[in-house]
DNA sequence: CTGAAAGCGCTTACAG
DNA sequence: CTGAAAGCGCTTACAG
């Protein structure tokens, strides 16, 4: 087919100049309907591709966003980022723009070095989606390119956006209580990720409210540092309900009570935090509060664009809200 | 930080011209090894990033690799063709790469239209992964620009890179008639996609050496044209094992059974095919056949790249060897 | 409404 | 070993 048409082949087909080809298929004024049209047809049926490159060149910018995620949040077992970068990918292209998906390394995360797409320019701003080490986010800022980070955020100035985990795991607390629970515990390692620290705190924020202790005995670790799950220990006696920080150590966590022949809900119930793949896996299905990625991943999408063509503006931290899912993951607790 | 510093300025502040500066950084020869260094720290210290775009507008090339994959095999629950996206991109890394994703919508797969990476000449060859129509497939080839399949194949002559579905099923049906079975059924819908299909003829093969009877009713489909998964119905009375062409559906049949009070593997073994997600989520953990992902990431990003820097190589059918995974969904059958 | 000129930041021959 | 010239394919003022 078409080897390399360029703007000049149809200019010179039609006896004009290049520039007017360029206001014709831009939809810019400066050219006649009449000419407009025909240039249209002629580029079709020359089979005319734009090269975008050029355009890029002469405009300075690439038309390309990276989304940078943690080798550590990929993988087997971890679709929800990627999920999250194909819902990225698709709001992006509203916009004409690309993304451009690195894999973060646990040691170029470590000594800061910044992805290869930054150094050659291959992108206009950048997305930081998980938790990434503070001094690694320090790092991109230092760069002066465009940042949002997304699923997560620091105490330093950047946009950012955020499900609405504090209200999300507030209000399942509370659904709980109302069902009649008092003993309820949180599972999450709350130094872990600023989400599972706002969703332990909106846990908090249930029971104060309803003049419930905070026991310290009822927070429990579900992963290391590092985020690689750990065992869990169980308080003894076991409290009536466990409000778990998402879907997968909640998935994980009824079915090793399970084993141990504690039957969910009846004897405990469980709740989750995602509605991702791992809610319905197990039997009951879980309860969860459900957080709109696609809304967050646009969001994301638009902030970014709105930076890079208004380059002053600054957004800041952005809530999505949450919305519960009921299952049969929780059972009343007749007090 | 550095605003936009460009060769011109390294050049200018060494009192050279920017052709030398080119030639130092890219390691060409022509410039004196002492003024190379100099260039290199001059680079560095300014914060020089390379413009790959006005690199890739004189050389004519992107250095982004399209990866297209169908809507249908996206979002939740379908997280094996993002893992695969994303062992792309870390093999694209390692040509200083970039891939581009592009979910293709079902009616822009129908009505033949390209994604807006071709038409803007955004990626320099395209890699299709996972079953497209062959209409659609055709359309990139009239194209010309360079195309591989992965993860499937069709009757057209194109490059294409697969797990090694045939002998995989061929063997994991051997080692079940070495268990002593010999009533095996085939779960999948056999005209769905060519790895269904040479998972399925594997299975017959097994059979046929072994003297077994094809029987039809033993042909099991789990889905419709589409791919979306549909209801199984079983044969009475069960046969002593299932080879499912997949792990999910594996184990929603393990599930299922259960469900009807069929113990797995003591009344039915099943087998799976991925060594995925789903093929640890069910008790008992199911026997399996591993395609090796990473491998044939490698292999397809191997021979685009090939492809693009000496455009008249073609590859073929390149096949990755799969590996049993033994786990406990099979049981030895007394005969 | 139309187009000649300049330039985006590189790299590739080619000349010295 | 070093550099002046040309060009990749666009778009943006600016002039007519």
């Amino acid at each position: 087919m078409n080897a390399n048409i360029t703007m000049r082949d149809i200019a010179e087909k039609l006896g004009i100049s290049t520039v007017t080809v360029s206001k014709a298929l831009n939809g810019k004024d400066g050219v006649g309907e009449e000419l407009r049209v025909k240039v249209k047809e002629t580029a079709a049926q020359l089979g005319y591709r734009l090269n975008t490159i050029a355009k890029s060149m002469k405009e300075g910018c690439s038309y390309n966003i990276g989304v940078v995620i943690a080798e550590r949040y990929t993988g087997a077992g971890h679709s929800f980022y990627m999920q999250f970068y194909q819902q990225l990918v698709q709001a992006l292209e509203e916009y004409q723009y690309s993304g451009l998906l690195h894999v973060l390394h646990a040691d170029d995360e470590a000594s800061l070095v910044l992805p290869r797409i930054y150094n050659e320019r291959k992108a206009d701003g950048f997305i930081l989606l998980g938790q990434l080490d503070k001094a690694y986010v320090h790092a991109f800022l230092g760069t002066g390119i465009p940042v949002t980070l997304l699923d997560f955020y620091t105490d330093q100035p950047v946009d950012s956006v955020v499900g609405d985990n504090f209200f999300g795991s507030y209000e399942m607390t509370n659904y709980l209580i109302a069902e009649g629970h008092r003993d309820i515990a949180f599972v999450g390692n709350i130094y872990s990720t600023s989400s599972i620290q706002d969703r332990y705190l909106g846990y908090c924020k249930s029971l104060l409210e309803h003049k419930l202790p905070l026991r310290p005995e009822y927070v429990l670790s579900d992963r290391d540092e590092l985020g690689r799950f750990t065992e869990i220990t169980l308080p003894v006696p076991l409290p009536t309900a466990l409000v778990c920080n998402c879907d997968q150590v909640a998935y994980n966590l009824v079915v090793h009570l399970q084993k141990k022949g504690i039957q969910v809900p009846e004897q405990c119930s469980v709740t989750g935090f995602d509605n991702d793949l791992y809610s319905t896996l197990c039997e009951p299905k879980l309860t969860t509060m459900e957080v709109n990625m696609r809304e967050m991943a646009e969001t994301a999408v638009t902030m970014m664009i709105r930076k890079i063509k208004h380059n002053d503006e600054t957004a800041g931290r952005v809530l999505v809200k949450a919305k519960p899912v009921y299952r049969n993951s929780v059972k009343p607790q007749n007090i």
